[in-house]
DNA sequence: ATGGCTATCCCTGATAGA
């Protein structure tokens, strides 16, 4: 699939150095999305309203929110100025994406008839204003698989299945969409800080990669590899042995767009800032910038 | 590589995450 749109130069310098018109002015028409797995909406909440006042995002996708609706903090977002569409559960998952604008539809999970009580995927799509696409936002938590060959590894494989039968069911490879979230699975070796130590283990197994394929071959670009594709891009960082200190990360959180969305990329950056400090997740955001046209 | 952290609720131990 050819695409074409470039890194900005000067990455990681700033914020968004390609974004200017080259007269200092800001280019206009510049949406953000970002993925950003919290680790718990709740313990995470100060970090969160600090990073929507810092970053602004247009869309905040969150995954592992670990609490049930009622738990959520709709009063605080909806104060910084957000709304929010939000699947949680219990203890466990769930997902929620905040924007600016209300979307015209919202789904929850695939609807394909599989008994599943996890909260685990979100969609929802917006009107972007005259002569533009509605924009179709999904955010996902992936199933971490827990061990090569267990159950959960099973549920993980048909999890992308699944997905990939939704992607087909309800879009069109021209929609302009964004597949975002906790994919769970390291794309290839760069991804990964030891591929090594890290060969055939859950997250960079075969099976799972070929899954990830699969739903890929719906027609989605990996935004932050196509513009950096010899930067590790790590997201995650495990909370044991000091392994942000010393970058053993992986990356597991992503930004797929459809080509035509891929195309209005001007620039992915990972937030290692969030990994840094008191109370982080273990993932840092990952934001992604689009020109509309 | 046993576990090492952090979070949840059946909350002072078990389970899950990645």
């Amino acid at each position: 699939m050819s695409v074409k749109f470039t890194a900005p130069s000067g990455r990681f310098g700033g914020h968004f150095p390609g974004f200017t018109d080259g007269t200092g002015g800001l280019t206009k028409n510049l949406i953000k999305i970002v993925t950003w797995n919290v680790n718990s909406v709740g313990q995470r909440l100060d970090r969160m309203l600090a990073f929507l006042e810092r970053e602004a995002p247009d869309f905040l996708c969150l995954q592992e929110l670990k609490g049930a609706d009622e738990k959520f903090p709709m009063e605080a977002v909806v104060a910084a100025g957000y709304q929010a569409e939000v699947f949680g559960q219990k203890a466990y998952n769930g997902v929620a994406i905040l924007s600016k604008i209300k979307p015209v539809s919202v789904s929850r999970n695939f609807g394909d008839g599989v008994d599943d009580p996890a909260a685990r995927f979100i969609s929802a799509t917006y009107e972007m204003g005259v002569g533009i696409k509605p924009l179709t936002v999904m955010c996902g938590y992936f199933p971490n698989g827990q061990s090569i060959g267990s159950e959960k590894y099973i549920y993980k494989l048909e999890w992308f299945q699944r997905l990939r039968k939704y992607l087909d069911t309800h879009h069109k490879p021209d929609d302009l969409l964004a597949l975002v979230g906790d994919f769970n699975v390291a794309p290839a070796d760069i991804d990964v800080y030891d591929p090594v130590v890290w060969r055939e283990h859950i997250h960079t197994s075969i099976r799972e990669r070929q899954a990830l394929h699969q739903v890929v071959g719906f027609g989605l670009i990996d935004t932050f590899r196509h513009l950096y594709p010899d930067d590790p891009g790590y997201s995650w960082w495990d909370y044991r042995q000091m392994s942000f200190l010393q970058n053993k990360g992986l990356r597991i959180d992503l930004i797929y767009a459809t080509a035509s969305l891929a195309e209005l990329c001007r620039d992915v950056r990972v937030d290692r800032n969030e990994r840094k400090g008191e109370k982080p997740s273990d993932h840092a955001p990952v934001i992604a910038a689009f020109e509309l046209p």
